[in-house]
DNA sequence: GCGACATTTCGGCGTCCACCGAAGCGTTCC
DNA sequence: GGAACGCTTCGGTGGACGCCGAAATGTCGC
């Protein structure tokens, strides 16, 4: 009886956390491109994918079900398309901790792009704003004492004053199932920002009122005239100062 | 020309976050053994992870220098043992992360096993308490006005000075490098539990002081006696309860 | 120095899987 | 209803890689 190679024969110690299948999930480049194209929260076709990737429909078709069978991608059918988008929050917050690991390695070289240049200065973090936008912003509401902490971020009630001052949807935040306040751990900045549902409140709202829009592209944000107005007056913030 | 396959010819859109090497490895069993056996912090010499990966010794120093090159591991020559450990507090943070992902993925009774169950009472994880001791620590010190915050956790005033009264390095974690604070989703429990530099000076304490103490296979804590009565007498705590 | 031991490197084997194009299925548009 | 279109499934190909045992490297004890 042979076992030429295949699976391990036993899990020899314990059920532990099994990475095999996420790490699969993430170990082609293909899917990579899938993942970072959809971490602003975004929903994409399949054919746009396989497009951005430069693989075949079919290739990107297999990609797809493979993150989809290993949770990090849910697809839902409209019409003739099939749109793609993250499983949800964790995923994201679990991408970016990776992120956070991957950057460590000899990738670097980044921030010397011209797109990256853009990136960094505003985009949304899966429902949140990140870049630097996301950290002067969550930098300024602790200083003015609107969050609590260094490091780990809490709503004060000054803070929740403040906000729904500005049309921040906080009690939505506050009643919603997932953590209120959550620090994520920015990428380019290598500091916190806000997240969890509020961050996501933030987000929404600043999209809502028009002080930043989404770029063409999906990823990266335009800070608009208005949005330059509320965040020089009120916190003193140039997004696009370096 | 033929480009059979191999690598994409073209990073399609942008230099992102590369999470191939990263995913690479972690997508083997053995790989993800290794990796469950270092998060609790502890170094391993390559022939104790081989056996309990359950392959060969050559097969083992494979995987090793893979996770090594990813930045996920590092290694320690002492004598004519090598040491391996986890790379940093990022990886643990990273792989906790991800495994709250796996855990929704169909894995699932995981919780059955005894074995399980015992981790599940308390643990490492990578430098600070976790499991239901350290999550039901967590909520107690939240109770009493030591930390602040529901989902993120920040030390306040009264905290420290109870912390220094139980003998924890309040003043060497609030001048860490590292986020004093910073609240790690327990994988077990699915609640916030307490990490960062601070998490890992109520670990040393805990261990110090012989409130707690590793079991011999590493993973896992046995609550001592004298814990026991520090636990319930301050706080009210019984950490064998389910 | 000379065996015992821990670990890595090397060579060979076999399976897995990323790739593509063609065909199939369902939706939209006219 | 038929053609165009988006996506998935199927079949086939070739490179990558996980596995092992044997040999090489390096350390410890005597």
């Amino acid at each position: 009886m042979s076992r030429p190679y295949g699976r391990a024969m036993t899990p020899p110690l314990s059920r532990d956390r099994d990475f095999t299948t996420l790490g699969r999930a993430l170990s082609t480049p293909a899917r990579s491109t899938f993942l970072n194209l959809l971490m602003d929260g975004s929903r994409r076709p399949a054919g746009e994918l396989a497009g951005a990737a430069g693989v075949s429909a079919s290739t990107a078709s297999g990609h797809l079900s493979v993150l989809v069978d290993a949770g990090l991608v849910i697809s839902e059918t409209r019409g003739r398309h099939r749109y793609y988008a993250l499983a949800g929050p964790e995923v994201a917050a679990a991408l970016e901790s990776l992120g956070m690991v991957a950057d460590a390695a000899p990738v670097s070289g980044y921030r010397r792009s011209r797109r990256a240049e853009y990136l960094a200065a505003a985009r949304f973090c899966y429902d949140h704003l990140a870049g630097r936008l996301g950290t002067a912003l969550t930098d300024a509401w602790v200083r003015s004492g609107w969050l609590a902490g260094r490091d780990e971020l809490v709503l004060t009630d000054v803070g929740a004053v403040g906000l729904r001052g500005i049309g921040v949807d906080v009690d939505g935040a506050l009643s919603a199932r997932r953590p209120t306040t959550r620090a994520c751990l920015d990428w380019t900045e290598r500091r916190p920002h806000l997240a969890g549902a509020l961050g996501a409140a933030v987000g929404t709202r600043f999209l809502d009122a028009g002080w930043v829009n989404r770029h063409r592209s999906g990823r990266g944000l335009d800070v608009t005239p208005a949005g330059h107005d509320l965040l020089r007056g009120a916190w003193g913030i140039d997004p696009l100062a370096h």
